[in-house]
DNA sequence: AAGGAAAATGCAATCGATTACATGCAGCCA
DNA sequence: TGGCTGCATGTAATCGATTGCATTTTCCTT
């Protein structure tokens, strides 16, 4: 009415009310502890007025922001932006905002790290990047700050963080029993990025997969690779080297896999009559790909919206000096066309199936 | 020293430093404000406490929170998650922060908009979906409130917002040329989703270049399907259904088309011998999908950036009140494997080319 | 009707930084 | 030496909500 052209503070409402600020402020965050009258009177003036909230000064007297920090490595791939999208679903449900930074290793992720994000800008961090520096985190998680802190899909070996994350190794050994199962003996492997957690995980589930069951993992049959097409890609080339070939790969990942089909494809190989391929996290894609890819189904969505409750959790709860808790998801074998039964002499495969 | 439980603050550092609270702000935000000696005094005392600017208590001085609030229809996928990629890394390069807003038009984009997001939270708006409401968009960015917000990618028919897009009628006009020009006479179009603009868009753009070249868009041509991948593979079921096929479709994005091809090929179709098929976005499994999809590139990394520097230049530039600017983009047509010359008889095509 | 517990409300301090304004001080010129 | 300019610094108000404590009101019991 009388200044229309600032937004209007709790004072306004207040005036318009004809109470004080403190009761608009308990009407607003805890309405039964204030009278039915004064309730209605402080709504109405609400709505009158026009008055939102300012988080900041909230956030300032209260000492939290309602929101969570998501780290990655790359928002731009479908199998982060998938998560995000469960995080973010969770997070707005518990009446909490998401800031996303990304590529969060490539920057300095010291300094920065505290400094530009966590100086009550958020309450807490979700780490899906395992290739940041130890030192920093520790410093951030440690007594003196204390930050709640959470680390899924990716984690750091021995990190004293609570974390969310799939069984990895179990599940890559899986994937190559499948192979296993289907009479393949020379099964060879596309490697993930090196120093990675997952890409040893999921290497060491296939070793392990081979050792039971008698057969070698030949040193050229695992092709050094990373997570992305490009990078199947240039395995298919790599493959195509070989003097003996494997009849079937397991690879690191969905992208990796596709990268390496596409690849052999130029080559005039066929899968799966010339070679069986099983992926891994069974993205959007693996589906309508062709052949449709046969996967280890993470549990996507399920590993964002846990990973997100927990964090909260964590934010939210008294005991902050809690032993980190770990929980491990199971993933899933989906069969498609990628992979098939294995023939000693493809040319015949045909008349066989 | 004496306290090391609380995180420390300015009034810290100023002790520290045996200054007051004002040269260790004015040390850190304008340095050459202040002398040689104070400087570096504070400076040393800031590495000694470990200490970190309150955002919140800044925010609420300052009456900005250098917090960009990017909302947009489903961030899971592709499309999307890479434009957050360029927003945000140019975001932080301002020194931005992004919050994210995931599925924006399905919750109640009204009075929870700007009560949630705009409450001191975020400086400016950056939307990519045109399928929210108009009204609370009005109410945000008209003066009273005055919200920056910039609509990128999707837009609103004459709604008076900046914007930053790709010039998607042209675009689709140029896809559906090359079919024509390679000799495609019976041409359909895979459908968006109904209300959306870019569907509109790319439908006109595709029933133009017809017209131009004199060519009949029969209505039975034009399948109704969406953005995601299983309408692409349903619009392939309503494809097979009908009496005479089109030799080429003009699918209204990537997915789409993808999931199409996947449909046909479970009839026994093949791409591109029976039938062309053109895309649009340009994903990155597009280029290894087989066939490798004909389609048209967004320039996606230049659409966020672009996006994001211009709402920073508003939220930062004193004239608020200038005039709504329109940055249009190009697309670019990628030739892949998905399209090839159109031959009347499909068994002869093998030995024409 | 008086007394007292419980509920409702108000006052004012507080969160931590920024900044308008006041003050101090050095250097310079007449 | 006196007065002026301009830089460096300090004092204290300010941003807008929350909340500990004090006070008032309500309502119940005897």
């Amino acid at each position: 009415m009388t200044n229309p052209r600032k937004t209007p503070t709790i004072q306004d409402v207040a005036r318009s009310a004809k109470v004080s600020t403190a009761t608009v402020s308990r009407a607003l965050s805890s309405p039964d502890r204030v009278s039915e009258d004064a309730r209605a009177r402080v709504f109405q003036a609400v709505e009158q007025t026009g008055y939102t909230l300012n988080q900041a000064a909230r956030s300032l007297r209260q000492r939290n922001s309602r929101t969570i920090l998501v780290a990655l490595p790359d928002i731009g791939n479908t199998f982060f932006s998938t998560i995000l999208d469960a995080i973010e679903r969770e997070a707005v449900l518990r009446g909490y905002g998401v800031l996303v930074a990304n590529r969060f290793a490539a920057h300095d992720s010291g300094r920065r790290l505290h400094e530009y994000f966590l100086s009550n800008r958020a309450d807490g961090l979700l780490l899906l990047d395992g290739s940041v520096a130890l030192e920093p985190l520790l410093a951030l998680a440690a007594p003196p700050i204390g930050v709640p802190l959470l680390m899924a899909c990716e984690d750091i070996d021995h990190a004293p963080f609570h974390s969310v994350r799939t069984d990895n190794e179990f599940a890559a050994e899986v994937a190559t029993r499948h192979l296993i199962g289907l009479g393949h003996r020379a099964i060879g492997h596309i490697r993930g990025p090196v120093g990675n957690v997952l890409t040893a995980e999921r290497e060491a589930g296939y070793r392990r997969a081979l050792a039971l069951a008698g057969l070698e993992a030949r040193p050229e049959w695992i092709i050094p690779a990373g997570f992305e097409m490009r990078q199947g890609l240039a395995a298919a080339e790599r493959f195509m080297t070989l003097r003996e070939r494997p009849s079937a790969m397991f690879a690191t990942n969905d992208e990796t896999a596709i990268g390496f089909l596409s690849g052999l494809r130029q080559h005039g190989l066929d899968c799966p009559r010339d070679i069986s391929v099983v992926g891994f996290d069974d993205l959007a894609f693996a589906a309508h790909f062709w052949p449709p890819l046969t996967t280890m189904r993470q549990p996507r969505e399920a590993l964002g919206r846990i990973a997100a409750e927990a964090l909260i959790d964590l934010i939210e709860g008294e005991p902050r000096r809690r032993v980190p808790r770990h929980t491990v998801l199971s993933s899933e074998l989906i069969v498609r066309g990628s992979t098939r039964v294995h023939i000693a002499a493809p040319e015949l495969a045909e008349a066989v199936l």
